[in-house]
DNA sequence: TCTGGGGTCCTTATGCCG
DNA sequence: TCTGCGGCATAAGGACCC
């Protein structure tokens, strides 16, 4: 193991809800939730101030509007997200090649590989300009760890959260480690936390004292000896750049359980179409299809066929899906359905056949992200025009933000990342005057020379950074 | 109004091959 | 030829992560 901290592990700071708030400015301050608005969906992330009230990500959306009734309920915003993602792995990228993204909001960076850092004093410098940077240029805060592993790296950025920095001195990881417990450590979930509570561990100390044979007496081998070399604050791991996908797969949960076994073969065909999509849009193809069925009482079953050779042909994948769907009993309802590919090459066989016998495959049907179809419904809902939190532009008004629809009416609160809390006007949904709009950057994209005019600088603007304490 | 969507890795069972 | 066994691929399920 490396014996300066020169790993790093960022985390960005409540990452979407705080994009959120950084784009509306009548949320700063306030408790916002950002997850799946329909009947099953669940929390994706949510404000400290939502926290407070004990909302947290994967809670049960019904949940949490009975625990925070008055928070800001939003569908998420990948495109804007990932745009906002990549600002920041570009800093990254500025430290050293070796980055390794682990999510939109979260990387390790070997700051080492990079030549950015060689002891403790240069890594926290290096540390401490970069969540200046990422301020400066995404108006976001993110809390940053430096240790001489991963693993170390990871509870050190937990531990510095929100908005701060923590560096674990080499040679103190063993005693900072040993009381916490067993749930620190990456790889105990609630399952594995159990198990060894049940065995009367419940510390990362009492991992260490329980001893190697005995962690993988109770946990099976590669886990025992995984989590007795992290409770040993030992981890080799390095930090990987480049990983490779090893499937692709795309699932959707129904917001009312599906009994009609034609219209589960229907979905089945829509879903393999779109994880074919997906499979050609990273210009991949694979030889094994996974089917996923949840039930009604939520037990999950995967069923999954082998083929001779990888493909990306949506007639192959449907075909193997709807095999697949015969095996499976969904008498009672479903509530999810999967299709997945794995086994994934850069070629396909049919590349080589119809290359030898002239012949087309035949194309992915056309139906550009479809909605799963829910019910038959008389009209369209007006959500589907107008989600919550997306961005709009008024003709008289300019741009704002979707707050909330029905009925036939779209509530819009106008406002911009670098204005102040704005008005909020109900228009008929079908007004020609209001037409969606895309998101603005959350710091102005060209920086405004000393003297020009424009919008007053907000606490999104490089002037955050001065917050900083130097560690 | 109970429980998303996209992944990764591991374990166990089973069949085949030599 | 029979049997044991290691090694590999496949299939299914589970735990975990963000």
């Amino acid at each position: 193991m490396r014996t300066a901290p020169t790993i790093l592990h960022l985390d960005m700071d409540a990452f979407f809800a705080s994009v959120e708030q950084a784009s509306k400015p009548s949320l700063r301050g306030k408790a916002v939730v950002v997850g799946g608005l329909g009947p099953r969906g669940v929390v994706a992330t949510c404000s400290y101030e939502a926290r407070v009230f004990g909302v947290h990500s994967a809670m049960p959306m019904g949940q949490a509007r009975r625990l925070a009734p008055n928070a800001a309920y939003l569908v998420p915003r990948f495109e804007l997200y990932r745009s906002i993602s990549e600002q920041v792995m570009r800093l990254l990228r500025g430290l050293s090649p070796l980055v390794e993204p682990l999510s939109l909001d979260e990387a390790f960076v070997d700051l080492e590989a990079g030549g950015a850092a060689w002891d403790a004093a240069s890594a926290r410098l290096a540390g401490t300009k970069l969540r200046t940077d990422i301020r400066a240029v995404t108006g976001l805060t993110g809390s940053v760890g430096l240790a001489a592993s991963k693993m170390l790296a990871k509870i050190a950025s937990e531990e510095a959260k929100p908005d701060g920095l923590v560096l674990i001195p080499p040679g103190t990881e063993r005693a900072m480690l040993e009381p916490m417990t067993v749930r620190t450590l990456p790889g105990v979930g609630p399952a594995t936390g159990d198990h060894l509570r049940r065995a009367g561990i419940t510390t990362v100390g009492d991992i260490a004292e329980a001893g190697e044979d005995e962690l993988v007496r109770l946990l099976g081998k590669a886990h025992g000896h995984a989590l007795y070399a992290m409770a040993l604050a030992l981890d080799e791991r390095p930090v990987v750049a480049e990983r490779e996908t090893k499937s692709v797969s795309v699932e959707d949960t129904y917001d009312v359980d599906i009994h009609d076994r034609v219209r589960v073969g229907v979905e089945v065909g829509r879903l393999a179409d779109r994880c074919v999509r997906r499979l050609r849009g990273s210009g991949l193809s694979g030889r094994t299809i996974v089917l996923k069925v949840r039930r009604y009482d939520f037990s999950t079953l995967t069923r999954s066929e082998t083929l001779r050779g990888p493909t990306d042909d949506p007639g192959v994948v449907r075909e193997a899906a709807a095999r697949l769907l015969d095996s499976v009993d969904t008498t009672g309802g479903v509530r999810l359905l999967g299709v997945g590919v794995s086994g994934l090459a850069d070629y396909t066989q049919e590349d080589l056949f119809a290359q030898a016998a002239g012949e087309r495959v035949d194309e992915v049907a056309e139906e550009p992200d479809a909605e799963p179809v829910q019910e038959d419904r008389p009209a369209p809902a007006p959500e589907r025009r107008w989600p919550s939190g997306h961005d709009v532009r008024h003709v008289e008004y300019g741009h704002g933000w979707v707050q909330g629809s029905g009925l036939g009416r779209v509530t819009v609160r106008f406002e911009t990342p670098y204005s102040e809390t704005g008005r909020v006007r109900t228009f008929p949904v079908d007004d020609p005057d209001l037409t969606p709009a895309e998101p603005l950057p959350l710091v102005p994209a060209v920086p405004r020379r000393p003297g020009e005019g424009g919008p007053t600088t907000t606490e999104a603007g490089p002037a955050g950074s001065a917050r900083l304490a130097p560690g």
